[in-house]
DNA sequence: AATGGTTCCGGTAACGATACCGGCAACGCT
DNA sequence: AGCGTTGCCGGTATCGTTACCGGAACCATT
């Protein structure tokens, strides 16, 4: 590795101090403007590149965003692009570290960029966490912090998130005026809020239309394809099997449908379903799935926004909550009523 | 943010030099196993931890790994997965950045994390990049570079890829073996060495099976749906259409698939359709899409071993070149003959 | 001629860590 | 007694940068 040109390299060259080409080069005022001409034509010159650890190590500050994230997936994925969007605005460069899901890695990160590597943290959490002393050492090191779309009660920081319940609400509702009588709801870990939250707004328009919740279909598995395809067999082969299912996710509802066509059902006609994120799967496979869209890199930015405001206030943002609105897309795998007169906007 | 313990705080209350605790801490030999001992409970006590800054600085090495892609889609995200699980292990942190297929983002990104906050590159070049010497820059500064899936000859540095031409064979050869006389290309765009080199897979079968290469039905396109759902529609539109197609990304394919459908045709009786990765959403759509499966997360764990042998041998390595081996998938988008006594693998 | 205000610049400490050199004991050996 | 060896430790320079203090040179004012 060649070794790049310093500070000192200039000074040398030009038999001026180190501190004048420092203040020249941050274009201070008290600097001769011949000295400063001389200094930039010859930093120029040399390529000179000013070290970022050395800043860093001498002013407490990385300009980095630690991202942790448990998967890159779709929605995942185009949240960090807002994320990324707004933080490189602000002059801040993002790292992007997966969990894969997983507890363990999901630590290792963390204290992989606490290791003065990052500024502070914006964080979606793991399915698998249910501890959150790793991210209390963030708190306790009293660097900024920002949760997104996974947030925790148990965490206490500034977040954003959209209307959980309000999207669970929208899904169910529309299959009630579809007529579905006996809804079920595949909810994934039970850790997790956005499944509690998603679960709520079901039972709040089961609630709304007078249908007794049954036990027997509310079911919380694992957040995956291979967990919901199985589920959903389990479903179907009960004695009174459910008219229609909502999945908390597009990856659950495309091992619902997997499992519904199997089966030999017809949707939306013997089966509605409804799923969440609204990725573009969703209105490739045949039907159509109607799925609850969230606003991703919108989310993304106001997250990154979040984080830059708690820098600079560094106010106690603790109770700050964001909340974005969903909205339900509606396609074949639901819609067993032909829209008239507007009754289904 | 509260000041983190240094190996001074260490040193002052235990009333020892800071080298010692330096030595201690690296559990050096020349140091008093009571010393040591001593050092270790307090280090604990403290919470203390290394100022990776100051190490990086004074080491001239961060052990991280700036990864560059263009975008975060299924492949390239599992790609990702692949490199930081090799990284990892080998004590390295990978700090991944998307250009979003932007030529100016993608000097950005790069020029940042030259700042010295990685010790070298493991790059996917953005589809827009047709000048390199943001990269080339990398190089200069004899940094480790790696490329990975996106290869081009016009950066000579270690990489490695899928042997693309063989994909491209292979998606052909089966259209052929399908009983399609005129077999479309949707191509990417004309800079990319991975749509060069299907495009050469793909003109090898024509050869082989003596066909005339037809220029109307090789179509250069952008990398996404749309684009291939409108070079679709003209082709579907032409005089003599073809009655095969075979683009070389699953993005494409759905969008073929779009305009097919739209079209009234029928897979595969009609027409033929064969995509490239291999990604999830082709199992799902109906007909199920052949695609050509790439062993990404493979091809992401050679890219940062190769990046790690690179590091270590510091000989030129920029001869070495991995090609993993693809693989057709078949399903029902070009199945037209059932199989029989083995004729089809 | 002494004073004061600018304008410009240099020296030095500091950030947190390591590497190198050298020094001081204690010990064993001749 | 004198010497070298060994075990253990401290001092200091260094990485590249900035912050702070102080000082020289110059001009203008009293």
């Amino acid at each position: 590795m060649i070794k790049p040109a310093t500070i000192k390299d200039i000074a040398r060259k030009l038999n001026i101090s180190i501190s004048t080409v420092s203040r020249a080069m941050r274009n201070a005022p008290d600097v001769n403007a011949d000295t400063k001409r001389a200094v930039m034509a010859l930093s120029e010159e040399l390529n000179y590149q000013p070290n970022k650890l050395a800043l860093s190590l001498k002013q407490k500050q990385t300009h980095n965003i630690g991202v942790i994230v448990p998967n890159l997936d779709y929605v995942l994925s185009t949240m960090v692009k807002g994320i990324d969007e707004v933080a490189l605005e602000a002059g801040y460069t993002v790292m992007v570290c997966q969990s894969n899901e997983s507890f363990g890695r999901e630590i290792v990160n963390t204290r992989r960029l606490l290791d003065s590597l990052v500024d502070g943290f914006i964080i979606s959490v793991s399915s698998e966490t249910k501890v959150f002393d790793h991210f209390k050492k963030i708190q306790e090191k009293q660097m900024p912090m920002v949760v997104f779309d996974r947030v925790t009660p148990y965490l206490k920081a500034p977040g954003v998130r959209i209307d959980n319940e309000d999207g669970g609400f929208q899904a169910t509702e529309h299959l009630i005026e579809q007529g579905y009588k006996r809804i079920a709801i595949l909810a994934g870990p039970k850790n997790l809020g956005i499944s509690n939250q998603r679960l709520d707004g079901y039972l709040k328009a089961l609630k709304k239309y007078r249908i007794k919740p049954d036990e027997d279909l509310i079911i919380n598995c694992d957040f995956n394809q291979q967990y919901a395809y199985i589920a959903t067999q389990e479903l179907l082969n009960m004695k009174k099997r459910p008219d229609a299912i909502f999945t908390i996710s597009d990856r659950m509802a495309i091992g619902a449908m997997l499992a519904i066509k199997e089966k030999g059902l017809r949707m939306p006609q013997d089966i509605g379903l409804v799923g969440f994120n609204n990725e573009p799967v969703v209105s490739l496979v045949t039907p159509g799935i109607s799925s609850v869209d969230q606003p991703a890199f919108e989310l993304g930015k106001v997250a990154a926004k979040l984080f830059i405001e708690t820098v600079h206030n560094n106010g106690d943002m603790s109770e700050v909550e964001e909340i974005l609105k969903p909205k339900l897309i509606i396609r074949e795998s639901s819609l067993r009523i032909q829209p008239k007169n507007g009754r289904i906007k």
